[in-house]
DNA sequence: CATCTATATTCATTTATTGGAATATACTCC
DNA sequence: GGAGTATATTCCAATAAATGAATATAGATG
């Protein structure tokens, strides 16, 4: 048996927990095309920045994605799964669900003309 | 594009949501190894009856379970997946997932010596 | 038809989650 | 070191979710 055979539910349960939120997977599904930073997400989303930032922790402790600071900027990406099973299997498939979803069409459609240096400097 | 294109995201956030709790995770794994009915499920679990409805019925909205009358019972049964593909690949990966998880394993364990006749009838 | 029993629903309470405004932090750049 | 900016945290209000007690429902069985 396997030592982290204890903590696996909890694991499970964040990464399930993380997921059930519509704008957490609105993330998810926009980072599979570009790093993003909060900014850039918070535009893109519409929502207030500390709303996003909340989400990123959410999804970082879930091990969904992972962060890398870039000069003032905090660059977000999807993890690559290394830190939990639960997650990477997830990712994996959200690589194809959730395509040809509406919102998510729209939103990723925004992603090309959001410019950092204009959403950002507020 | 898909008719359900709209309603994919909800019905992928009803999975996540059913899934992102414990007792409702347990239902699923002793599901895996028996059909139950609510009572049984009531003592393995030790929650009361209306809560053990309660979570079977969102695991059901989720596509998750299935549900079939046998007389005074009903019995709830993994769903085939048919309608949910998000569910079908969760239940999918949760036959093996979890399987050394500790309160998963003396639950399952608990499974063969809980008899209907003896704990139903309250 | 009446009773009995397994399950579902309602209600009230507690607890968790989400969201934004205000504030703190950390880091860059002068 | 100081100013400025992106991000994180705190605090609070609103909403949703989980739980158990009490009650309703459905259907089996006499």
């Amino acid at each position: 048996m396997n030592i982290d055979a204890e903590i696996r539910m909890k694991e499970f349960i964040k990464v399930m927990k993380a997921l059930s939120d519509p704008n957490r997977v609105k993330i998810v599904k926009m980072l599979q095309f570009k790093k993003m930073c909060v900014c850039e997400l918070r535009e893109a989303l519409q929502i207030a920045q500390p709303s996003v930032s909340k989400h990123l922790k959410v999804l970082e402790d879930a091990c969904l994605v992972e962060s890398q600071k870039d000069g003032l900027w905090v660059e977000y990406f999807l993890s690559d799964g290394s830190c939990s099973p639960y997650a990477a299997s997830l990712l994996g498939n959200l690589k194809h669900w959730l395509k040809d979803e509406k919102d998510i069409i729209s939103l990723v459609k925004k992603i090309p003309f959001i410019r950092r240096e204009e959403v950002c400097c507020r």
